[in-house]
DNA sequence: CGTCAGCATTACAACGATGCAAAGCGATGT
DNA sequence: ACATCGCTTTGCATCGTTGTAATGCTGACG
């Protein structure tokens, strides 16, 4: 069995109170004693038990974050961005994932999978804001990503119209002018919508016409839909100029048809992504790609949890905007 | 404040123990009893308090996964599994990760970052024997991955020295002679040794010389890694006609060198890789890869740490493999 | 009609830790 | 020498739940 406070104070022959003051740095206790009680924890390697300590005090250390899939690197490297945000603060992170289902994430917004959580970091797909009002969960939420929502949880994510705006707007410097949108979700009301009006809006203010054959809609988020979707577009008998995905899985799979199709990149077709993933990098065609800060995402949602914990009203939730950059890479490069 | 067990109970008009019991679907509870309190939890919502359970318990329905980065998508598959896998026990899964750091390594082991786990799932990469044997630790451990330790642990990886042996025995079916061996870890003295071995073997058994010059050491294990060792590879004067790297990101970063000096894969060089990510599945030229059961070494790790929670035996420890499968792609297509 | 079996219900303690308030104790002032 | 002050140490209750053991109650049987 583990060793409790008791166990330390019958060794020490001191009061269970006094441990635990010295435990938890509490003033009034002297220096004699505070030794004398710390060599008894030394020697009996006492740790405090956690769960006692969060029934007394209401708090575990512990943060839920709860993704589409881990299978995405985007994903997966905002994770590890998480557990080391959560780190400083001296948290640790308790990983759930949803699949992007309606269900799951619903769910998960409940407290239905883990219970023992301080504070819940959710990255929703496909989760209605009718989901959320019905939520009568104490626990503190942040909300992550794309998905945009009228209630009162902190939401955090970078600018998607802006960013994506700047991406089209890159490869029509670059001369192209017919440019394809992939990874609109097929059958979705919200479908990739920020992201799709950025290119919208780019076309416009360059006047070209944004051509709705040119958007391809897609099942889900990887590889496999990309290039099916690339594929669906070319067989259509369009053959764009440029494509814009809505991420970098999306983007490899499309190049992965288009280099079979002998189409080369970017020369007949230029492409760019969304997410700046390791794996765009080493592409034989790197990729250029919409890069968001993941670090300070990461940073900002542990930090909302926080203070929402400690008494921030909860009432007025902020919408917080993290930076991005667009990381030119060969997959735009020079004129096309 | 949250509503407890006393507050259905001074709704239902009966004691604390009776809505206890009908929560726990105990036997001797009368149906209208059943009924009346039933009525009471759902009119006041009542969920119960894990935290309270667990202390109560000894239990806290949480395994922590600790592995090196989850920035490396074998990882985060993998991760992805077990999470799936502890869902089907309805447990959760506390992620951590050590970045392969010996020190984060053995904190990891000794539970000083989560201590409110039932067990620990641990990838070690540069922990050593020794740091396991001072652990005090009572909880379950199980460890995956291919360092091998002679430690009462159970311990689930796949046969790492027969598939190497099999993904070498296929490059040199396919008629080449010169193949080198990415990923040795710079400096360590377990530097990737099984699929280094297995390298050896399948060399020795086909007569050829395995030459230490085409073994390129890595000081990590992602894509920069590959490119880098293959580029030094390259400029050192050596053309091997065949490449099995440690992981598929090692063999990425690889071909990407390769074909960045002209080299045609596979005519020019037949590349093998380890892990069978994603990833590797949508490259120009798709890779060729070991690809282990991830699914169930994911289930296996879980099941070991549950069965030592109910009170296996901890001191035989079981070496278990899992299954796995050489996937031929385009990185090894046809005869060179 | 009284007794007892047997099930339904309840009271109490305990899991390990901490907040609060009271008790203990040495030092100081008169 | 004694009252007082102030810091150190302690005892007790408590967080929400469950295991154990005791109690209450009903009905069957003699």
């Amino acid at each position: 069995m583990r060793v409790s406070l008791k166990d330390v104070a019958l060794h020490a022959g001191v009061s269970i109170k006094t441990v635990s003051n010295v435990v938890n740095d509490q003033p009034h206790v002297t220096p004699t004693m505070r030794a004398r009680v710390q060599k008894s924890i030394d020697e009996l390697g006492y740790r405090p038990n956690l769960t006692a300590r969060h029934l007394r005090k209401g708090r575990t250390g512990i943060v839920a974050l709860a993704l589409p899939e881990l299978g995405n690197p985007y994903f997966a490297e905002l994770a590890a961005e998480v557990v080391d945000a959560a780190a400083e603060h001296d948290y640790t992170v308790l990983l759930d994932h949803t699949g992007g289902r309606r269900d799951q994430e619903t769910l998960v917004s409940q407290g239905f999978r883990a219970r023992v959580i301080d504070g819940l970091i959710l990255s929703p797909i496909e989760l209605e804001a009718e989901d959320l009002r019905q939520r009568a969960e104490p626990v503190p939420l942040v909300l992550l990503g794309e998905r945009e929502y009228d209630l009162p949880y902190d939401h955090i994510s970078i600018d998607n119209v802006a960013a994506a705006r700047e991406a089209v707007r890159h490869l029509i410097s670059l001369g192209r002018r017919d440019i394809a949108f992939l990874g609109a979700r097929r059958g979705r009301s919200q479908p990739a919508h920020l992201r799709l009006r950025g290119w919208r809006e780019a076309l416009d203010a360059a006047g070209l016409v944004a051509d709705h054959r040119l958007v391809a809609a897609t099942d889900g988020w990887g590889h496999a839909d990309g290039a099916a979707a690339m594929a669906r577009l070319l067989d259509a008998g369009h053959r764009p100029d440029a494509v814009f995905a809505y991420n970098d899985l999306i983007a490899i799979g499309a190049m992965r048809v288009l280099s079979e199709r002998g189409l080369r990149i970017p020369e007949d077709v230029a492409v760019v992504g969304f997410d700046d993933v390791v794996e765009g990098r080493f592409g034989a065609v790197t990729l250029t790609s919409v890069s968001p800060d993941k670090a300070s995402i990461a940073r900002m949602a542990v930090e909302s949890v926080l203070s929402q914990l400690n008494g921030a009203p909860r009432h007025q939730a902020r919408r917080i905007h993290a930076g991005y950059s667009l990381v030119e890479r060969e997959s735009t490069l020079g004129r096309g």
